[in-house]
DNA sequence: GATGAATGAGGGTTCATTCAT
DNA sequence: AATGAATGAACCCTCATTCAT
C-alpha cells in the first residue's frame, strides 16, 4: 500500500519511518493517531509522508499488514505439533501469539487495532473483515474438533465460537499481560514475560477449555 | 460530579440534557465524542453546560457512573436465587446484565465505554479503576466457589480470573449480539434480542465453565 | 444561512465581515476564494468565521442570495413602465440590471459568481439552477411576446432563448464595461458609468432585438 | 513553448502527454488543474514534465494555442463561401466552430479555457488578449459589413460589437449544446450533435443578427 | 535526458474551554 | 443562572516547483 517512493528511500531512512508511524499507531486508535505528529517526531515536511503514503488511512492499514505478516512470520519460525488434537494445536497457535506480543509489543499492538472500532467508516470496514476472519477461524477448529471427536457434538458452535472468541482473545491477553502485573503490551514491564509465561497461561486457558468442551469425563 | 445547578434544573430540562449527552457519548468513544455538537443538539449555550459539568471528563464519568447505578437497579429488579452455588449466582447475574443491554442499550454502551482507553490520563485511569473492580469481583465470586467446593482448588486464581472475565465480558456478548447478528449493541436489530436470547447465551457459557472449573467429573 | 451569532454581532462588525467576504468573493472564483484570506483581513480567528457561518458553502451562498435581493431592491426602487410590450419592459429590466452593476459593482460580481462552474458538487447545483432561472424567465418573457404578438410566432424559443440569453447577459455587460474601456466591473474605471450609458447600451441591444425579432418591418 | 527535448520525444509518448494534458485542462479551469495529477496519469517523473515545459503556465498556454491551431485548422478544411456577404461568411464560420466543439469537445474546451479568469496575472492577459482578439475580429467583419452595405451605417460598432459578440459566444454555444439537452460540452450527449445541429442554430443567429443589423427592411 | 524525493505554505474544518456580559 | 462570541492550535491533505543524482 505505499508507494514506490517508500521503498526508494533509503534503507534507514525507511525504517525510522516505520517505527515512529508504528509507535503512533501503537499507541493511539485510529482516529486518535495523527499524522502531524508522525513527521513532526519525523523531522520531516508533512508532504513527504504523503509521497510514501496517500494518506492516514493506507499508512494505517499497511502497519496493520506488516503487523499481520510479522506474526505469522514470528508464529511459522517453530513448527507446529504434529498428529496432535485440537487442543494441542490451540495451545501451539496461542503460545506463539503470546510470545509475538512479548517480543515485539507495538506489531502486536498495531494488529490489534485492526478490531478496534473507528468513525473512519473504511477502517470499520477492516474492522469487521478481521473480526469475522478471527472468528471464522475458531469455529472451522472447533468443528474440526467435534468431526474428530475431541470436541462434543451437542455444543451449538453459534454460541460456543464467540465465547471461546473472548476466552482466547481477551482472557488470553490479560492473563498473560497479569504475570506481569501489566495491563498494557507497551507497559515496559511486559517485557519480562517470556516462553515460561506463555506456556503457563496458554495452558491454564486450554485445560479449562478442554475441561469444558470435550466429551466424557475431562 | 455534576455542579449543584445542573439539580437544579427543571426535571424535564435535566433530562433532555442527559439524553442527548448519553445518546453522544454511547455513539463515540471518549476523545471522539464531542461537547460542542452536544450543545448544539440541545440547543442551548455552550456555556450552559459548563455550569452543569466541569467540562467534557466531568460529564463522561458521571454518564459512565449513571450507568453503572442503572445497571445495579436493572440487575437487583430481580432477587438474586437463593441457596444457589458458584455457577447458578453468575447465571443469574450475566443474564441480568445480558438484559440490561437488550432494555438500555445506550446506557450499557455508555457503562462498556469506561473500559475503553483514552489519550485523558485521567479518563484513563477510570478506565483501569473498572477493569481492575471488574476482576475483584470475579475473583471473589471463584474465591468463594474454591472455598465452597464448587470450584477446583488447585486453579491459579491469578491466571484463572482473567481468561474468565474475557469468556464472561467480550465473550458473552460477542455471543448475545451475534444472535441477533450484530456486532454493536446499538445497532436496531439488537432491539429483538429477548429473554430466551439472553438465557440460552449464559446456559453456554456457565455450562462451558461449570465443566472448565468444577472439580471431578463434569 | 448565516447562524444566529452572526445577526447578533454588533453591527459594525458585521458589517466588516460582509465587505471582507464579498470583497474575497467578488474577487475571485468559488474555488479560488480562501476563508483563511477572509479571516486573516479581518483579523480575528479562523474559529470566530465559523461561529457565523457554518463554512464556505454557506457563506458564498449567503452572500449570492443577498446579492440577489440587494438587485431585486436595486431593481425594484424606479417602478416599471406600465402598459408597455414586450421591447419596453427588457429595456427597463436590464438598465437596472446595468446600473445596479455600476452602483454595486461588488455585490453584482458576486451575483454572477452563481453562475461561475465550480468543483464543489453543490456549488454547481446552485449554478446550475441559477442558468435555468435565467432562461426560465426569458423564455416566459419570449412567449409572451408571442401572445403579444410583439415576437414573430414563426421562431423556435428552444434556439432563440439561449441566443438571446448571450445577447442580454455577456454582450450587454461587455457592452457596458466597454464604454468605460473596461473588462471587469471591479475595475476603478468603470464607476464612472451612469445612467445614460446603460441607457445607450440597452437601447442598442433592444432595438437589435426587436428589428430582429419583431414580425413585419423593424 | 515547449522546449526542444519536448520535440525530440518519442511520437507516441509526445502524444500521449498531450492528451493527458488536455484532459486535465478541459476538465478543470487554469488555477484547478494539477500537473501533480498529470504526471500522476502519465507515469512519468514529476521532473520530465519540467524538461518539456517551463511549468504550469507554459504548458497550458501552449494547449491554448494549440487548441487554436487545431480550431483553425479545422475551420479552414471546409473552404469558406465565395462571393458572399457578411451573415453568409458568418454563418459559416461559426457553423464550422460549433462543428469543431462537437468533433473535439476537448479542444474546444481548452479554447474556452482562455476566455476564464484566473488568479495568475499572467494568465489572465492571455484571456484579455483573447477576448480583445475575438471582438477585434468581429469588429472587422461588421465593419466590412457596413462598407458593403450589409450593416446599418448608423449603427455604433462600439455598442454593437460586444453585443453581437455576446451573441455568438455565449449565446451560440448555449443554443447549440441545449440541443443535446446538455450544458458542458464535455458532456458525453454532446456526442450526439451533428451538422444539422449546428446549421440550425447559426441559422436562428444569424437570420436574426441579419433582421437586426442589415439596413432597410428585413 | 530523466528522475523523484523534498519542500512548506496553504487549503477548509473542528474543538474544548473561557469570560465578559 | 445563563449566555455565546472568541480563541487558536490541531486535524488531514494538496500543490507547483526545485535540484541532486
Amino acid at each position: 500500500m505505499p508507494r514506490a517512493t517508500f521503498f526508494n528511500l533509503p534503507a534507514d531512512k525507511r525504517q525510522r519511518i516505520i517505527e515512529v508511524a508504528l509507535e503512533e499507531f501503537a499507541e493511539r486508535p485510529y482516529d486518535q493517531a495523527s499524522i502531524s505528529r508522525v513527521v513532526s517526531r519525523l523531522g520531516i515536511a508533512k508532504g513527504s509522508l504523503y509521497q510514501y503514503f496517500d494518506g492516514k488511512r493506507e499508512l494505517f492499514t499497511w502497519l496493520v499488514e506488516e503487523a499481520g505478516r510479522k506474526k505469522l512470520e514470528a508464529v511459522s519460525a517453530t513448527p507446529p505439533p504434529t498428529g496432535a488434537d485440537l487442543y494441542a494445536r490451540l495451545r501451539w497457535l496461542y503460545a506463539q501469539g503470546l510470545l509475538f506480543i512479548a517480543a515485539s509489543p507495538r506489531w502486536a499492538r498495531v494488529a490489534l487495532r485492526s478490531v478496534e472500532p473507528s468513525l473512519d467508516p473504511e477502517i470499520s470496514r477492516l474492522r469487521a473483515s478481521s473480526e469475522a476472519a478471527a472468528q471464522a477461524f475458531l469455529r472451522e477448529q472447533l468443528a474440526r474438533g467435534q468431526e474428530e471427536g475431541s470436541v462434543r457434538g451437542d455444543l451449538s458452535l453459534e454460541l460456543v465460537v464467540p465465547l471461546v472468541h473472548g476466552l482466547l482473545s481477551e482472557g488470553l491477553m490479560r492473563a498473560f499481560l497479569a504475570r506481569a502485573g501489566v495491563t498494557d503490551p507497551l507497559d515496559p514491564a511486559a517485557q519480562s514475560l517470556g516462553r515460561e509465561d506463555a506456556l503457563a497461561v496458554v495452558d491454564a486457558a486450554l485445560s479449562l477449555l478442554e475441561r469444558g468442551l470435550r466429551r466424557g469425563a475431562p
